[in-house]
DNA sequence: CCGGATCGAGTAACCGGTTTCTAGCAGTCC
DNA sequence: GGACTGCTAGAAACCGGTTACTCGATCCGG
């Protein structure tokens, strides 16, 4: 019948129950300047009898503002963006912004549609987009402001970006200390540009210092690419191998172990990141940990200082922290 | 100077660029009815001039519609909901929907509120919420609506399970099988309605049959937690360890280890969850596959018929999948 | 007791789209 | 040639809020 009373009421309904006009109940609601006591608590009255609450699609036409925020990424089952995407998420719900999160399962020519179509539902962008060639990246950036890059630099953006070479060269460092002079790299997947750094990192610190040589293998990003190569890393003489995150060297530990290599007795591993299991293998993993929370949030602040009219305060850099654990070890030699 | 450049254009803009009304550049935009070819020609060029784009939330008002979606959860680091996001994000996003996340951050009491929020900025709801009283959710659901539950059951909304209690079923049927009699189990959270499923099931199960004791041992949802009831377990007698999840089983498995205990030599542990390190520990652990990335696509099938007015289609159980691994082995005297 | 400042609440414009209704025009049929 | 039909495109109402502006009433000092 009263089909009124399922839909959620307007501010119009209950103007008219509470004998006011629509002004008046706007002002009640977000609790503007003065409005008569008596007034107001026949508003908030009728309000309430009527399960009154604005419409936030309508408040934002008005206002011109939504109170939330995009995270795009190109997938969401990697833990860096798990990770950056809680962060983020806990930051601006502390503010009160809402996260919209769009995933674009690495098809890297969807990006761009999604990534506008996601800032035109909302006040600003953080984008992690690893792929995107930058020419691309370049054209799309001034569309999405307020914007915040991760992992990616671009003049007159902020970005947060980790610092893998640092990471690297803390890695080698370990390593070398430990007596390690034929260091294999685990090679990602060749398009990733944190690939790119690690590898830039170790070409140069072979090069630089000319202490170990550097072997290459390709690989990828996943347990199973480390796991396929790890009789390649046995029979390449190395006697350490670094992996181009955790997952390829719980993959590389895993059919070491199967191939009867003993970690780190024979091979010491290293991974990078330090996702939450690194701690639990056997032998736990030395890696270099991204803190990849207070990037999220940081990447919050940033976008609150662009939304608030600050101009973006510039990037930053997030050097990992080297963790040790049983995994690496001194050589027979050393 | 000319601010209007940077700020995005407007409808009214391109309607006089174009030199047309605002309801033919609509019109033009969303490819409706028959606009003359030459018209729509110089809308077209109009709009791509001015780098416009229609306002997403503007549509969202007029249309009564936003197209996008919102999932509730109260914590975006459990494994479940992070595979339960990814399938909803992609299922959703195949349709053209968007997708909003709130993360209550186990704050039952903001819960609602966090919710309701949500609710207001999109066209229906995910909600997964353990910890929520039944009478609270019950006064929750009418407001929430198009609502899909996970992991909890009220008449008449529509709700996704994991049927809990048949996953115990088939891991206690295979550590029978294997001839355990005595098993323990690491409780979970005791407020959480999915260790009190786990739990009911072993009461039944160990009552029904009489084939074997069953033990509680007060423990958690953390890997830390399992990690400290390793001792208790190891001095329980029990030749079998029934995990509220594979993150306590991994603990009691790294305990044990660390105790000198052999698993599954001397106790056998099973996990539950099959979250994807599961296949890598040593020894790879027993567990019951939950197929969290289809109960997030399924959750959004049941509610696109719900925003498509087929009125919600009832609930489903999803029956986990047994996985026996390596954790688990034959008892001694067995 | 009067004029101006102060305050509270209503009117109406606005945010940026969509859509109903209608006017105007061309084409068709008798 | 006039009436009727069919289309196209514009005018205007609408979605549900916010807020600048306005107006009347009260309060105050002179």
């Amino acid at each position: 019948m009263d089909q009124n009373a399922r839909v959620s009421a307007n501010i119009k309904l209950v103007a008219e129950a509470a004998g006011v006009s629509r002004a008046t109940v706007s002002r009640v609601m977000n609790g503007r300047s003065t409005v008569a006591p008596e007034l107001a608590e026949r508003v908030l009255a009728a309000a309430s009898a009527l399960d009154y609450a604005p419409s936030q699609v309508a408040r934002s036409l008005a206002l011109g503002r939504t109170s939330t925020i995009a995270l795009i990424v190109p997938d969401l089952s990697n833990p860096m963006f798990q990770d950056v995407l809680r962060g983020l998420s806990q930051a601006a719900g502390e503010d009160g912004h809402r996260l919209l999160i769009a995933e674009s399962n690495e098809h890297v020519e969807d990006e761009e549609v999604l990534a506008l179509e996601a800032r035109r539902r909302c006040d600003g962008v953080v984008l992690a987009s690893p792929r995107l060639p930058t020419a691309d990246l370049e054209r799309l950036a001034p569309q999405l402001a307020p914007l915040v890059l991760i992992n990616r630099k671009l003049p007159g953006v902020p970005s947060l970006s980790v610092d893998y070479a640092a990471g690297i060269q803390d890695l080698v460092a370990h390593l070398l200390s430990l007596g390690h002079r034929r260091i294999v790299y685990l090679a990602g997947p060749p398009a990733s540009t944190s690939n790119r750094d690690r590898l830039d990192a170790l070409l140069r610190l072979s090069q630089e210092g000319r202490e170990f040589e550097l072997i290459q293998v390709a690989c990828g990003a996943m347990f199973e690419n480390g796991h396929a190569v790890a009789g390649g890393v046995a029979a390449s003489g190395a006697t350490a191998a670094v992996a181009y995150n955790d997952m390829v060297a719980f993959g590389a530990l895993s059919g070491l172990h199967e191939l009867g290599v003993s970690v780190p007795g024979q091979i010491s591993i290293t991974g990078f990141d330090d996702i939450p299991f690194a701690r639990f293998t056997t032998p736990p993993l030395t890696s270099a940990a991204v803190p990849r929370n207070t990037l999220g949030r940081r990447a919050w602040e940033q976008l609150r200082s662009q939304l608030d009219g600050h101009d973006g305060g510039g990037s930053a850099d997030f050097r990992p922290r080297l963790l040790v654990r049983g995994s690496t070890g001194r050589t027979a030699e050393g």
